[in-house]
DNA sequence: AGTATTCTGTTGTCTATACAAGTTGTATAA
DNA sequence: TTATACAACTTGTATAGACAACAGAATACT
């Protein structure tokens, strides 16, 4: 084959694909919308977005991601499934108010006691980031068998008005993640620290969840009787990493606070 | 101003909405995706598709409705958000196992149960449909305050394989339901008696959830000891009827079978 | 026979455009 | 001053078409 033509197909091949992903993002292939998405998600968790206030018009996002309408809607309605924002015909998109810091549930009752104190309540790391093997973990009903090797753990105590409300351990895959376990998490949110440090984001979730009495630890913990009715809950987040899931299972007193969810 | 313009600009009105939504139904001001939606999901719960099989492809879709393939698309993913199907790329949509017995909600487990047995579980009902008047009913805080003066009142029990799994109890404005109370509910389903006879779409639903110890009535309905740790979930279900929202109490028992929700 | 390769049908992403319909502020008229 | 009407914004619905990417079946090759 004569060495022009193969030149020409080199040409072609170099007009042919205006795909605006690339332009924006040639290397990793993610989908234009998905970007907006984490972007905007990025900005809100941030707080570069007020939280109430109203996002720019799909018009002016348009304009700033360079995409359709079309494309710009998807991430917006990625955004209210997963929470962050609500959307109202003829005025806008108005920022929810925080859920970040307790995943993709948010409490009953939490933002309005939240926002006169501290805006995250209070978190307490019990037992600090350590390497766990998959054999040292209690439950596995929700980890994949051709799962990995090591996790990353932590238990965390977290409070609102001083009162102690849930436990949480968390387990990570102990994969793509240099230096994790030597640095402090951003802004004490694992979920932040995983989407600025590691570019990795949380979309979504599947749980379990039981009520179950309180053993000695847990009560001691959240200062309630022994054998108190709380629920448990077991969680699986989904990421943008296709394979990397993160595992958490939650003791949590409902007795001043319900949880409460939407869908 | 001529009469012939007058003429002129009516004669242009009639040309230019040539809405698909006019065709399909001019007087209900319904949009067209969420017709496409309501009748493929009617199609799934009537079984006329059959549960694990494919749905036919977006374009055979377009062609059935005459709508565009986006405008299909719209209704094929709030049909994944209610959980009717999941999608896979370059396959198709497939129907997902019953959810309907349990409204939106699905219980781990339960699936695998009944595919062996009955299909539906049982359903036991504890105090028929009757009605109550608004300063009757026990839990108010979910229910609006300018909310309907009646409700249609249920209690049911449910179970699974012959153990009781969990008690309901089930609140309806008693408006626009003419007859309800007369007529035994269609295949025992409420869900399936409101969208196939008053043309009411139960589409989402918020829910509180607490672990609470049983009480006397509970404990003695579930067969279970006093002050088990049980789930207390209370539901508002939001329907296709703007400001018709239904209501509903639920005790469950999480020991032998938990609760799971996706998102 | 077994393995690549191609083909076909499917869903995923994106552009470009148009009109519908709700919300809000402003200007006008009573 | 108070309605009413309008205009300018917003999101919602829908069309028409293009190419990308994946899955599985059919084909061709070894």
């Amino acid at each position: 084959m004569p060495f022009f033509i193969t030149n020409g197909i080199c040409v072609i091949l170099l007009w042919i694909r205006p795909y605006k992903t690339d332009i924006i993002d040639y290397f990793m292939k993610i989908p234009l919308y998905r970007q907006i998405q984490i972007n905007l998600k990025e900005k809100i968790t941030s707080g570069q977005y007020e939280e109430g206030g109203l996002l720019p018009s799909e018009n002016d996002l348009c304009g700033e991601f360079s995409a359709t309408r079309m494309t710009v809607r998807q991430a917006l309605n990625e955004l209210v499934k997963e929470g962050y924002i609500t959307r109202q015909h003829g005025k806008g998109s108005t920022i929810s108010a925080s859920r970040k810091s307790l995943g993709l549930l948010s409490l009953k009752g939490w933002t309005e006691v939240v926002i006169a104190s501290d805006r995250h309540g209070k978190t307490f790391v019990l037992e600090g980031p350590i390497i766990k093997k998959l054999e040292d973990i209690a439950f596995k009903p929700l980890i994949d068998a051709e799962s990995h090797e090591e996790f990353i753990f932590f238990k965390r105590l977290r409070s609102v008005e001083d009162s102690p409300m849930m436990v949480e351990q968390t387990y990570i895959p102990n994969e793509n993640l240099p230096n994790f376990t030597e640095e402090p998490l951003l802004e004490g949110s694992l979920f932040r620290t995983l989407l600025i440090r590691y570019h990795i984001d949380v979309q979504s979730m599947t749980q379990e969840v039981r009520a179950v009495g309180a053993n000695k630890e847990i009560a001691n913990l959240l200062k309630i009787k022994l054998k108190s009715p709380i629920l448990h809950l077991l969680r699986k987040y989904k990421t943008s990493v296709e394979g990397f899931y993160l595992y958490s299972s939650i003791y949590c007193n409902t007795e001043k606070f319900a949880i409460s969810s939407f869908n």
